[in-house]
DNA sequence: TTGAAAGCGCTAACAA
DNA sequence: TTGTTAGCGCTTTCAA
């Protein structure tokens, strides 16, 4: 298609130097023999002809494009960007890149699976609400590392890395039950989400190992607007619930909204609301939600751990790995008396029971 | 690095459909010619092996990499979260994949500069905050084609897509003072972003031609941190401003709650906030925040088709294109009793003065 | 329409 | 340490 501009190529670089083409090659390679005086005369005429050898084609030497495809649904929702900010820092330092690929709920393999192998990326990082397995086990078909982030398989040979969505789950159903609250809903996101999921099964088997009746529960599809549906759909019944736990932080924040502007609501006092992940906006004034954390500096060191181990072959065997978080206490759901602790940096966290 | 997977070849494919790779090629080839035999038996091994052609290989044959650079400073900023959504999305029809760079803020143009190289990426999209014209003007050495997407140098050479900023300013002004404020302030980010530069200027400009004072001034350097402490400024001065302009949303929504919950001030009534950029987060009810929006989707749909003409060598000329927006009117400052409009989706717009 | 052969920019194995 | 040579996976002449 686009009618390339001549690059410059390392024979360029060699007849400028004066050397051969194999003396520029292994200037630009870490570990090759090559003299001093010939090293100098290489990179001044690199510089000169502002050279750099070209990744795609190193490529074809089997050394990795040095491309990490990165798959998420909405890059939208502010999670998930940061998710997405973590991992190209850090993986920049080894020279990798993020490719992007916005899936848009639509998990249909095929077309990014297609693209994925056209561009060669080394491995796959699936930071997607929406389960989307067939593409991780199509690409482990072709030996594609994959790995899950945030979303996990635990029958599938696809490595995960995740938060503690289950334990998370039952620590704020320990929270809200010691805080007094008897009237509990739920308010889910995807139902077939692994987040979904593990968070609410964390949550019911809190409440049913203690004799606790089944909360309540409305479906708010990680949307601000299915969120604020839901939510009136919990309020709005004929016995109200006095505390939801909402699937993540962004349908808590809706959740909080909905419950101030149109029930009059205050949550902390009247009501009490808990999301789950701690992103930046939950800790903004206007909200200051109670919530479980997902330990993104973590779980991305993790995910990055795990990545290199796969690029360098040395790790086989699937791994779910779980990030453990903590209840971080704020103000928007009623507290139990005890419990809680205050750490150094003024963070509240309850450790209550589990 | 990576004992990369022998992946399949078109040799493979080649072998498995008893014909050459030469038909193997021209099969994955727009455009030409293969008998609809030759086709069938290709695209069918082709299946059975689950090949794709390498783009990377393809980038040695100078038809473009398909790989468009797009750098950002932050990730975590919603709005740009955004922005790399959509263009993710609209160059995806084209077969076009993003690839991530995280500026930082460090412009520092030889690290990325020299992985742009080596990643041969047909083009690059600067969406930074910081004025980052290094880079820039390096890639156009290249002959890489760079746009540089809500921020611009009127004296560079640099192809620009931007919100009206300058146009913005000044009707955020007409509409503080037509709305009776007198009083008035501007929270910058950091000063020598053109984003700042353009709205204060347009701010100022239309204080000035009506003969009326220089607002009051602080800086919040676009972090939440800095615009609250910016907010403290402005609202503990001698001379408390009425109405505050913020040079972002999310520096309006900071202010927003420094205002409410440090002052007891509730916008709207006893201060006007205004923004600019029309983020998703300012229509929350929480906020509801009168500010001048940046059409996104049209502006990226403008950087799409210059960045296509480009690519095609079509376009040469640098242009510098300004998206209009609108006043888009909210709860959160004090609004003239006349010069609004309400569209079909319940958008209000002040079209007052100009 | 087809396959053989040359070549894209680069790296790696080989002698020198 | 060097240059020569072969070859990576693919595309593109060029004859047939």
């Amino acid at each position: 298609m686009a009618p390339r501009q001549k690059a410059v190529t390392a024979g360029d670089v060699a007849k400028l130097a004066g050397v051969s083409v194999s003396a520029v090659s292994r200037t630009f390679t870490a570990g090759a023999s090559v003299s001093e005086v010939t090293r100098t005369k290489v990179i001044d005429a690199a510089r000169v002809l502002k050279f750099r050898p070209s990744q795609t084609v190193q490529t074809a030497y089997l050394r990795g494009s040095y491309i990490i495809g990165f798959a998420v649904a909405e890059l939208d929702d502010i999670f998930y960007a940061s998710v997405a900010q973590m991992l190209s820092e850090r993986l920049a330092k080894t020279g990798h890149r993020l490719l992007l690929f916005i899936t848009h709920g639509n998990t249909q393999l095929d077309p990014i699976h297609s693209e994925l192998l056209r561009f060669r990326v080394d491995a796959l990082i699936l930071a997607s609400t929406d389960p989307s397995f067939p593409l991780a086990d199509a690409c482990r078909d072709f030996r594609i590392p994959v790995i899950m982030f945030n979303s996990a398989n635990a029958n599938s040979e696809t490595t995960s890395v995740a938060g503690a969505n289950f334990v998370g789950g039952r620590q704020i159903a320990a929270f809200l039950i010691a805080g007094g609250h008897r009237r509990l809903a739920f308010l889910a996101g995807i139902e077939n989400s692994s987040m979904n999921i593990e968070r609410e099964a964390g949550f019911n088997s809190f409440l049913l190992s203690h004799d606790l009746p089944r909360p309540l529960r409305a479906q708010g599809h990680y949307t601000f607007e299915g969120a604020a549906q839901a939510t009136r759909k919990l309020l709005g019944a004929k016995e109200r619930p006095d505390a939801i736990f909402c699937v993540n932080d962004f349908t808590a924040l809706a959740c909080m909204q909905v419950a101030r502007s149109e029930f009059g609501l205050e949550p902390g006092k009247n009501i009490s609301i808990v999301g789950f992940d701690d992103t930046n906006i939950s800790r903004w004034p206007a909200f200051d939600l109670t919530t479980y954390s997902q330990p993104l500096e973590r779980m991305a060191d993790r995910a990055i751990e795990m990545l290199h181990s796969m690029l360098k072959g040395t790790q086989f065997k699937s791994v779910h790995e779980v990030v453990p978080g903590e209840l971080i206490v704020r103000s928007s759901a009623r507290a139990p008396a005890q419990g809680i602790e205050t750490r150094k940096d003024g963070v509240r966290v309850w450790t209550g029971a589990s």
